[in-house]
DNA sequence: AATATGTTTCAACAACTGTTGAAGAGACAT
DNA sequence: ATGTCTCTTCAACAGTTGTTGAAACATATT
């Protein structure tokens, strides 16, 4: 048995093994018996700490999203202060809104990348899409629209609100990590390198909100 | 019995009951049994049709996309053609790729709403978004990434690649129609108003690629 | 009228689904 | 030792799943 990870309780085996699971195959491909045999307990165990399956993928989605919304939110905080009493830059705010997710130590680890995988379930399912995603992120993304309506104050809603639609379906669509950007690009590009496809994503998400700022 | 239609063969019932089923809740939560039962038809024969519940839902996938793959090439020929000898402008790309799957009449019809819920499902969907988009979207695809990387011939492909990323998200999200924008948006802004949304993101699209172009 | 061909339905299959109640295991205080 | 508590497993439930083989139906050809 490979033991060098710390001893995780097991219901913190049964979210790992859910997160892990639902990213790749969604939620009604998935079975209790697949979560439990790859967190190595007992069906009834995830109904015992969780409830329905439908709690069980909700508190698996929610488990990270705290923790993301923090660092959005500390990002945007200190390039607020930065540029204070002027608004933000539009880049510094596109910043603020990427960097956090797409670089960094975390991306390393499999649990987070699996995570990224549900989130682009969620926020592209019909199903999902509107309930869990306001839900879990919302204050934070709305913060981030006050940001941007103060650095674009010439912008229309319209223009703001599909804007963000372009970014955050930019962001999703990195997050699914389908691998289409490899095939496409023939092996030049790499869908998983989210570090790279950030430096990308910040110049042309930034001039694509300038452009609206100025009408 | 609503009779203003034309009527169709049992197969193509099949066919739409299908990509409505597939669109809303995706592949696993659709059984055949609804399937059969929304078409009006027996269970057996979805599969007398159409083999495997696998092939069914390759087949609605591909209905469709032939017909959008001719639109668009349609009009990216067009704006070549307009441009030549001259490379086609970033604009008239941008607009060749969206405006014939973003605006016109066949966007009230609910059945390609229902095929675009479709193609945002599989898009963002790590087990089927890279094999069933790549085989029915590439050629098509491929076409427009080589007007792109003409009508920008400083940009890197990391640049042009990933702005195809963008561009390519931010349509998926759009079609998804999840209704996360008007929710966000508190009413001011409509997810499903597919045209109004064309007119933003041009816009905002176009100006991402111009940008990558100067460097 | 008889035959052949392509559709459609019926009935049933074995396998799997989420969920549950009762029983067991372990730790800890009394 | 005894009882209490949380955690974990066992065994089983009622219902649903994709798939299939045989039979009924329809239509056109001979």
């Amino acid at each position: 048995m490979a033991e060098t990870e710390v001893k995780v309780s097991r219901k913190d085996a049964i979210l790992d093994a859910a997160e892990a699971l639902f990213a790749e195959h969604g939620y009604d491909a998935v079975t209790l018996r697949a979560i439990a045999a790859k967190a190595g307990v007992d069906v009834a165990l995830a109904n015992y700490h969780f409830g329905r399956k439908h709690e069980l993928f909700e508190q698996t989605f929610q488990r990270r999203a705290e923790i993301l919304n923090t660092w959005r939110l500390q990002a945007l905080e200190a390039c607020r202060e930065k540029a204070a009493p002027s608004p933000a830059s539009v880049r510094d705010i596109i910043d603020a809104y990427l960097r956090p997710l797409m670089t960094g130590p975390h991306l390393k680890e499999p649990g987070w990348r699996n995570y990224y995988g549900m989130v682009a379930y969620v926020n592209s399912s019909t199903a999902w899409g509107g309930q869990l995603m306001t839900k879990s992120y919302n204050p934070a993304i709305e913060s981030f629209i006050e940001a941007l309506k103060e650095a674009l104050p010439e912008a229309s809603d319209d223009a703001i609100y599909w804007g963000y639609h372009c970014l955050s379906g930019a962001l999703t669509l990195a997050f699914a990590q389908t691998g289409r950007l490899d095939q496409l690009s023939r092996g030049k590009v790499c869908s998983t390198d989210l570090e790279g496809g950030y430096l990308q994503m910040v110049d042309f998400i930034t001039a694509g909100f300038e452009r609206i700022g100025k009408r």
